[in-house]
DNA sequence: ATTGCGTTTGAGAATGAGTCTCAACTGGAC
DNA sequence: GTCCAGTTGAGACTCATTCTCAAACGCAAT
């Protein structure tokens, strides 16, 4: 419920360079998502932030995320079922650092997102955009299937 | 304009094993389909088949490209803006072979895509699935950036 | 070729995630 | 405390896709 004095400071920074205020509704957004380190859709931290006492509408909460996204602060991920979800993506530590970058497993039948990172991949991806001329500015790529629990 | 007859054989048959009928409309989206090497998305193979003098609603392209991806004559993908893109899976010649597998590579500027593979990546992520004890059914992975044209 | 019947089609209504509108409200600079 | 530009919430709107249902049509048997 209560953020990171240095990640608040950096939110209020950012919010200052585009002209935007800290109401209370992004700061109750932005103290949802540092508390949990799943992969929710809309309506899961539109219901989180109405338990915990503080109602704020859906058009808030996606405006508010969309701001969230482009400062860094979350990552915005498509998983093929026409929801969006949102993961936080600052470390768990008082710093301001951002997560190191992952990809996903998701298990179709339980809804589970596993998190994974491959240098090799990574770097083949870099190679065959570079081999054909192309900028690689970013990619998405999971892995869907079932989880050990529901094999 | 002509669907090979070994094709059209395949598709009868795997229509009557679902009770299924070979109406007009179906035979002709799956010549439009089977005439196009592209990433199309639900109004272009509208425009495609009005414009060949066989208008058909969008709903009925819809329920048949649902059946064309189930017998695995077309792939749908998901580039990640709204709008599911589909392209022909068949082999150009008069037999009845899918295509290779291949993932896509997207240019944020043109829209153009271009397909790649990497045998080396494939098997990572058999790997990566396997270290988890996750079993990979399908995946899904996209380079979004700017191809050699755009940059 | 004709009939019968279960399937398919098309037009438009419905759905649902996400975006927009605008009047009332509020953060924060002075 | 004032003031004003930025923000919020309710609900209208968008837009891709799905659904509904009466009319039209495959197709198998006659």
């Amino acid at each position: 419920m209560d953020i990171p004095p240095l990640k608040l400071a950096h939110f209020k920074q950012a919010l200052k360079q585009e002209n935007l205020r800290l109401t209370v509704q992004r700061r109750a957004i932005l103290a949802d998502i540092l508390g949990s380190d799943q992969h929710r859709e809309i309506d899961e931290i539109y219901l989180s932030l109405k338990n915990a006492g503080i109602p704020v509408s859906r058009a808030t909460i996606y405006r508010t995320l969309d701001i969230l996204e482009q400062v860094g602060f979350v990552l915005k991920m498509d998983i093929g079922d026409g929801r969006f979800r949102y993961e936080n993506n600052l470390t768990i530590d008082r710093g301001e650092g951002h997560r190191a970058h992952h990809d996903h497993m998701i298990c179709e039948h339980c809804g589970k997102i596993i998190e994974f990172v491959d240098q090799e991949i990574e770097r083949r991806q870099e190679k065959i955009a570079a081999e054909h001329g192309f900028t690689l500015l970013r990619h998405s790529h999971q892995l869907y299937g079932l989880c050990s629990d529901c094999r």
